[in-house]
Formats: structure tokens, sequence, C-alpha cells
DNA sequence: TGTTAATATTTAACATGTTAACTAACCAAG
DNA sequence: CTTGGTTAGTTAACATGTTAAATATTAACA
């Protein structure tokens, strides 16, 4: 309620980080894109060198730190909906990456796994992937770094809680 | 360059929040990713009611605050890359809402701009979407929501130095 | 001026996001 | 045991993300 909306944010010449709430362009979505993008590009050699998208490399990593996990709960854990993931799943499974059994107590559940082609890709690419996670954290910060994952999982929890 | 790697964070029973930095399923681009699909979800009612996508809406909402951009400008400011926006603006050409003419002085420009329907159409809407947008600050907090959105920026800043 | 490099946009090919429809298997009554 | 509702997973259809190639135009310069 109510609406002082700011001069503008006196327009600098630069045109860049005004930290204002309505400015399109920087609207809160776009601010998220921005950044999940700038995260993913520092982990991007590790996909082009074993060939994998960055979605599948969570469905992998996922699956080969957990023993053997439903479908389902694969699909929450990395946060794929369940029709990429049966995608993702049908192309690591060609690859020989994972495992699809049916469960034999809930023939409707598919239990995944990973074979150990895929465990040894990912025991390989992981060196890589920490270290790089370790940068980012050294770079920006671990302590700004961890007040910033804890503002975001707050957001979700506001957000959701206003449904 | 070192690798003390902490006491691997203690795996707590509940495997829930922990805001370790090395929780799969817990990483950063899945925290970025969780909290953007919370907030589009928020005016998810409005893209329904007018018929449009998330990425739709910010084109057409640029457009319109804009005079008159070039593609490129445009692809700039909504974080869109030229490819999809380039299928975006076919779309929304066809439903009337935006224009594309050829730049007089650079045959390989083209400028966009909103058509009076289009310009209406987002008059409307963005009365929605603005009360959306301060109830996520109301119920987050305005300076914490501010303070969010500095650390997402510094954090894009941070990452893009170190490419 | 004619070749070549750079720029702006589009198209193509493939992976994923999203919604809805579909299939198969479970499960709770009756 | 069978009807009807629910759950797990896949498929379909369409929009977008991503990379590379294609096109057209402009700029650079020998």
């Amino acid at each position: 309620m109510k609406k002082p909306k700011l001069p503008i944010a006196k327009k600098r010449g630069t045109r860049q980080a005004s930290h204002g709430l309505n400015d399109f362009s920087h609207t809160l979505p776009i601010r998220l894109l921005r950044a999940r993008q700038a995260a993913i590009a520092q982990f991007q050699p590790i996909y082009r060198q074993y060939d994998v998208t960055e979605q599948q490399w969570r469905v992998l990593r996922m699956v080969t730190s957990s023993g053997s996990l439903t479908a389902a709960e694969l699909s929450q854990a990395v946060f794929i909906s369940m029709p990429s993931l049966s995608r993702i799943m049908t192309s690591l499974e060609k690859r020989k990456l994972i495992r699809r059994r049916t469960d034999q107590h809930d023939l409707r559940k598919m239990k995944v796994s990973a074979t150990s082609a895929g465990r040894a890709m990912v025991a390989e690419a992981a060196l890589w992937s920490d270290a790089r996670y370790d940068d980012i954290a050294r770079w920006f910060g671990k302590k700004r770094l961890r007040e910033l994952q804890i503002l975001l999982d707050d957001l979700v929890e506001t957000l959701n809680a206003h449904r």
C-alpha cells in the first residue's frame, strides 16, 4: 500500500546496478535467473568435458550418492519434474550410466541406481566440481554465501506459505 | 589450493535443511532454481489470465515501457537469448501485441515496439503484477528482499569476474 | 573498389520446462 | 472379486534454453 516510487533511482550513466524493486529488467525472477546462469557457467567446462547437461549431472550425482531411489524421490531431490526426469533417465540409461528396475514390492515404482561406469564418471568429475564450488565460496566469501543460501531458502518458504 | 574439506558437515539424521555447502540436492544452482520457481509461481495466475508465459510477459513489459528497442537491446534487457527471443517475438507479433520493423539506418537491425493492444494489455496486467510484487516485499521484508537482491547482483559480478 | 572481417538476426537441432492426457498397478470399500 | 479412486510413471504437445550454422548487411582496409 502506498507508492512513493522513489525518484526513479536517479538514472546513472552506467544504467547498471540500481537495486530498486520495480526496475524492469531487474525484477526478482530475472535476478535469480542471472545468478543461476552465472553459477552454472562456472561448471560448464566440466559438463562439456563429460558431455552431460547440468540437469543430467544433477541426476547422476544424486543417484550416485544415494544407494537407490525411486523416480519420484529422485525427482524431488534434484528438483526436476517427472516428465523431464523420465526423458533424462532414458538418455542416461542408453549411455549405460544408470539403471532402472521396477520395484519388486510395488510394480508401479521404478528404482534408479548408478552403473559402475556412472559411478566412475561421477567420482572423477566430482573432483573438479567440488573444487569449483570451493572457488566460489572463497571468491564470494563463505559467510556471504551461507547468508545468501539462507535468504534463498527463507524466500522459498515464505512464498510457498502464501499460496 | 588447499583442501581442509571440513568434517563432511556431520551428516544429521534429517538430511533436510542443512545450509551446508556440499549437500547435493541443495547446491547453489538448485537453490536459485527453486527460489525462481517459487517467485514465478506468485505471478502464475496473471500469466494464465492473459495467456502468456513468464518470458513473453518479460518481453511485453519491457517493450511497453521502452519506446522502441532493437532486438539485441531487448534480449539483453530481459535476459533472453536471441534465438529464444526471435521465436517469442514471432508469436507475440502474430497476436498483434508487438510490431517489428527493420531499422532504416541499419538494415540488419530490427526495431521492436508495442502495439496499442499490447500496451493496453500490459497496463491492465501490470496492476496485478505490481500488487503481487508488493506482497512479496511485505511478506519477506523490504529490507531482506533488498539484501537478497544485492547479494544476487554481487554474486553475478563476482562469478563473471572470474571467467 | 573488391575482399574480408564483424555485426544483427534468424533458423536448425536437440535438451529441458510445463501442462495435460494416458497407462498400469495399488487399494479401499461394497 | 470387482468397482472406483489413487498413485507412479510415461507420453504428447508446445514453449523455451543452448549451441552452431546460415543469411544479410555493414565496416575495414589492402
